[in-house]
DNA sequence: ATAATATATTACTGCATAGTTATATAGTCA
DNA sequence: TGACTATATAACTATGCAGTAATATATTAT
């Protein structure tokens, strides 16, 4: 019995709590389908507001509240020039954490191949 | 203007809106600290739900809540064994996601580096 | 059958947040 | 300066969901 709660606590201990609610936040992040769509839409580059709001078929003000969700977790980068207002991805394995997510739905959902193309390299035909 | 709009549309047909849904559902899962905690208690193999609800220190109808939802997402699998249920990994890459995503935030934070080895293959010191 | 134990489920509360509309801020140009 | 554009923010609504308390279901043992 006390042996046991030892090994309890133990692994209590090694669970930082605080730290755990780092890991589920930076997950929350990811956790969005307009999210998921701007970050893929700044998968080849920059794009500023205006674009990432075509792109998204998104409001404005939304797909800018996303924008400031991204920036305070540091998964995108702000930079302003002139009047507008450029987002870049701030970390490229954020597409390492969608391949992986993708391909272990994909065992199960046909569809998920699709999406996955988005956050791989280059695929060469942008033009089509 | 309107090969502007083609491109955009291209990448609209490219983003199935059900497909990115079903990838954001499955962060989803791993967007809960309490998840995550009981992920990280089922590295070493499996566990029924009283160990689980001991280790994680939650209570029993909501380690069973969560362990439902992972259970519909397949992230866990379910064997009733006795008057007893345990839960293990359903796919042991999830872990790969965790160890990712506690590298991006080590960047910024210290105390990330401790969970990372939760998610991380054997300790070896398991009776420390 | 009854009691005891393990797990799941229901009904509920409170909080977080996605989306909208309207407005504010900031930069550019006349 | 004032008009114009791009982006951000505030106030609000609605929805989802984590957690709790109580109860239901199921398995085992007496």
């Amino acid at each position: 019995m006390d042996d046991g709660f030892n090994l309890i606590e133990e692994k209590m201990s090694a669970l930082d709590d605080r730290a755990l609610e780092h890991v589920a936040r930076y997950f929350k992040a990811l956790a969005e389908p307009m999210r998921l769509k701007v970050l893929s839409a700044l998968r080849d580059g920059e794009r500023n507001v205006g674009e990432l709001t075509e792109i998204s078929g998104g409001s404005q003000a939304n797909v800018s509240k996303h924008l400031s969700l991204l920036t305070q977790y540091e998964l995108v980068k702000r930079e302003s020039r002139g009047t507008s207002v450029y987002y870049k991805i701030a970390d490229p394995s954020v597409y390492t954490l969608c391949e992986l997510v993708c391909g272990q739905i994909g065992n199960r959902l046909a569809e998920a191949d699709e999406i996955k193309k988005l956050f791989l390299p280059d695929n060469k035909n942008n033009s089509i």
